[in-house]
DNA sequence: CGTGTTTTTGAGCCAGATCAAGTACGGTGG
DNA sequence: CCACCGTACTTGATCTGGCTCAAAAACACG
């Protein structure tokens, strides 16, 4: 498929000073002093297309820049499919909820033969010291927003309408008490599930028919959710 | 629809130190010092259902932690019609991106009946201060991810199958030369889009049959970039 | 030059969109 | 208090884009 056809390969320690991409990546702010320390245990490395640059749940070492090439970040679905989440290409970073999270979210997986530069996470921790708290506690805003973007693209942008009201209405349950949930329009309701307002209504009429949601009072249900979690996990 | 009839109402200068989602929010690692100067500014304030915190483009003045309701964010489609990107309810965190850019990126609008904390962005930039430039390149790689899971969700997720692989042509031509770009598989293709292999491949045909990209090599595609933007800018 | 893989094409079907009524509900004014 | 109106929700009928299943064609590789 692509000309290059080793699966990983070593190209070098990188020299970050002189980095051709340095301009928009991650340290492209950083003054040279505390660079020092850190650009010495950075690898550059090459993945041939099709090979995984790490797996979802793998514990998470090391960040990763990209310079060339194009990587895809996937997320398995209960059935074995994947849903790609995002696509990463020149100057993106890979794996930056390592720095919140012990582990990786997704697998990343070269499309395209890619050559990034693997950056140890205790030496990018150790350049936030001076940091503290409250960059710890944004950081996780951020994070925390991130993943919810990538389940809205692998729970509320896949799979049926039914399926994908059962899982909107587990999620906005989630915080709540009694299994209950406070829902908004129908129209709403199509607009986050990339339904239309006939659609999404009919797929409510439905699950109140079949006594899986019980109407407390406007726009305010009772959830069944064991039976609910059950089809969408199935 | 929901009991609350008036449209925003300030119900408070809000006393952080005693907030009572302060463990989860924002500023829930701040110790008290720092934050002595900063509670001060920090209104509350009441939305209805319905009514807007802020829109799309407006000058981002202030960031917001949700109290309580639900809140959504979206993104207007040029046909007019809306795409819900997130919600967001207790204690998540709104315009986050106004630390980086000027304008909020989506509109903001109460689902429900929400209460918000108001936070100056001055204010919260004032905190960061002691943090300096790599702080701000690591937000920035936060924002492009979000942002590009943004546009996945309003550019790969919406719309037909051939409006969706355009719309990953010219996003992939974006960054290379002579509207030209590199593509992959069939199969991560339509798990790229939500498709089947099959309808990916049915629509890719379907592009070259009408002269709108011709492979130059085996995946590599020079763009009619002026006719596919026109098709999916309609 | 066969063999396995990926891409393309075909035929039929179905979930969801579209178009169009009908119904319930909250608010308003008589 | 009730008749009226506007809005939101529900339901029905039809149409269609994309899925499924299946096979053929193109291609990569040994």
């Amino acid at each position: 498929m692509t000309p290059v056809t080793s699966a990983e390969a070593w190209t070098g320690t990188a020299d970050c000073l002189n980095c051709s991409i340095r301009q928009s990546a991650l340290f492209a702010g950083l003054q040279e002093p505390g660079f020092a320390g850190v650009h010495r245990p950075i690898d550059q490395l090459q993945y041939a297309a099709g090979t995984t640059i790490y797996q979802a749940g793998a514990e998470g070492t090391s960040l990763f820049t990209v310079r060339t090439g194009l990587v895809k970040l996937t997320h398995y679905l209960p059935d074995g499919s994947q849903r790609i989440v995002r696509l990463l290409r020149k100057t993106d970073v890979l794996g930056l909820e390592c720095l919140l999270s012990d582990t990786y979210q997704h697998a990343a997986i070269a499309l395209q033969p890619a050559e990034v530069c693997r950056l140890p996470v205790g030496a990018v921790k150790r350049l936030l010291l001076g940091n503290q708290r409250l960059f710890h506690a944004l950081m996780a805003q951020w994070y925390r927003a991130l993943s919810d973007a990538d389940r809205w693209i692998t729970e509320l942008s896949t799979g049926t309408a039914r399926e994908r009201v059962i899982r909107l209405l587990l999620w906005l349950s989630e915080h709540e008490a009694g299994n209950s949930c406070s829902l908004f329009s129908r129209e709403d309701l199509g607009a986050v599930l990339g339904l239309t307002t006939e659609t999404a209504s009919r797929a409510m009429a439905e699950l109140k028919r079949q006594g899986l949601i019980r109407e407390l009072s406007l726009n305010r249900f009772s959830c069944d959710s064991a039976r609910l979690r059950a089809i969408v996990d199935a």
